[in-house]
DNA sequence: GTCAAGCATTTGTCATGACATCTTGACGTC
DNA sequence: GACGTCAAGATGTCATGACAAATGCTTGAC
């Protein structure tokens, strides 16, 4: 029954059960508390850290919502088997890219006000011919071509004029504009590559391309971007835990 | 301020906060909330309820993980715009199909008890060359072939002597057999048809597929089935909810 | 008229206490 | 030995109370 020793800054703004789901998370990352062991119970654990009880379970289910932790009733809370991927979340391709350490590089090839397709209305919430911007973006990484991104953002609600897309991923930019994207809705599928697309991805004809579609909303519920990607599947792919509740 | 009229049951065995959380949803599905709309503060909601706090905000919270709702401290709780696209959830492509009215078809191409190979010893956790079962399925819908399912079960944890896994998926025998499938990770992907697969899928050469691995772990944590599968594109995709917490 | 301070509203966090329900193992009976 | 009963231990659910923090509006000072 493992009982690493966690410390807890309660004059720090950051919530407490947060402070123990993060140290929780890297004892098990780490490998502090192996894998498929159980952890000591909730009150136990609870009175060590000087909490109540609905704190710490607050922080294990932080754990659990991530998959990495499993409880049963009646018998206790263990630690899932099997390394963990990093999972699909709301940020962007370039946030990912950064992230893992490569240097992502985005050339904007076109950037323009049009008026909304009866599908764009739709998902962007606007008026059929309403003006959206249409912004399409080649993103690689180093001198291989990663990705095509077409974005659709609604005029009224982003001003796009003058924004450098290409030193900028569009989520950084949509946060630093204000923007709280708090919920997105994504379809994956793939297809053949069409012929434009073959050269600027460079891959031959008839090579599969992997896309994916999604609607990003606000804190206010409102849909703020609709885009349409391609990847190039070799490069590419979507990793996701899923868990049932 | 909405504020619809739900009924609870307190001598049921459906805890309260999901009763809510389904009339809530039902609610908001069927229209009665307005997308956009704010619903009533928590405190207020709950005392029309006769509820406390705590199990008014586990109702929410269950929507606010669906991507339905979005809190706003200081501000309120709103309804997402936009349509909901079924997520995708922890069942199989059979019960997708089964739910969906459609009639799903499944033919056995092979199954066998094989060594594990490296890289399936490792996502099963098990010892390499540890006897695992390898099944290969061909999933169609009426006449149109729909996906090929090449799935791995350590045969230590899993018997599947004897059982018919054409009349029934995978999933729903696991979790007849007991097995409570909690969490599982998968990777999706893309990639060109292969010889075979061509003619099983009738797909021509150089056709795209979807691709999705899997490996799911049971409630105590132990990997149970390993599968790789290859989709149709053109039948079906992965849609999703994402949600920033 | 404009900007800042203050206030009301609402969600976010945390504590304490209680009982229900499920699981497992021990014990006793048949 | 097999079966059922019981008790211990763990998570699941629910209630009450309190304060913190963010937001948006109102009010007041300049």
């Amino acid at each position: 029954m493992p009982s690493p020793r966690f410390t807890l800054d309660r004059s720090s703004p950051v919530p407490l059960y947060f402070q123990v789901a993060e140290q929780l998370e890297q004892a098990i990352v780490s490998g502090e508390i192996e894998a498929g062991e159980r952890l000591e119970n909730e009150i136990a654990m609870a009175q060590d850290l000087g909490l109540s009880r609905p704190t710490m379970r607050q922080a294990i289910q932080v754990l659990v919502d991530k998959g990495m932790l499993v409880r049963r009733r009646g018998v206790g809370t263990q630690v899932v088997r099997g390394q963990v991927h990093r999972p699909v979340e709301l940020t962007s391709l370039f946030d990912d890219l950064s992230a893992s350490g490569h240097q992502p590089h985005t050339k904007l090839l076109s950037i323009e006000q049009v008026g909304a397709s009866e599908e764009i209305a739709e998902e962007l919430q606007v008026s059929p011919d309403a003006p959206v911007w249409s912004v399409r973006r080649l993103r690689s990484i180093g001198e291989e071509p990663l990705a095509l991104m077409h974005n659709y953002l609604p005029c009224d609600v982003v001003e796009l004029g003058g924004v450098d897309l290409e030193t900028q991923g569009l989520y950084a930019f949509l946060r630093d504009a204000g923007f709280v994207i708090r919920v997105a809705r994504q379809r994956i599928s793939a297809r053949g590559v069409s012929g434009e697309e073959s050269a600027l991805l460079d891959e031959p004809e008839d090579s599969p391309l992997l896309t994916m579609q999604r609607t990003a909303y606000d804190n206010s519920g409102r849909a703020v971007e609709f885009g349409r990607h391609a990847y190039r599947p070799s490069l590419y792919s979507f990793d996701m835990t899923l868990v049932d509740r």
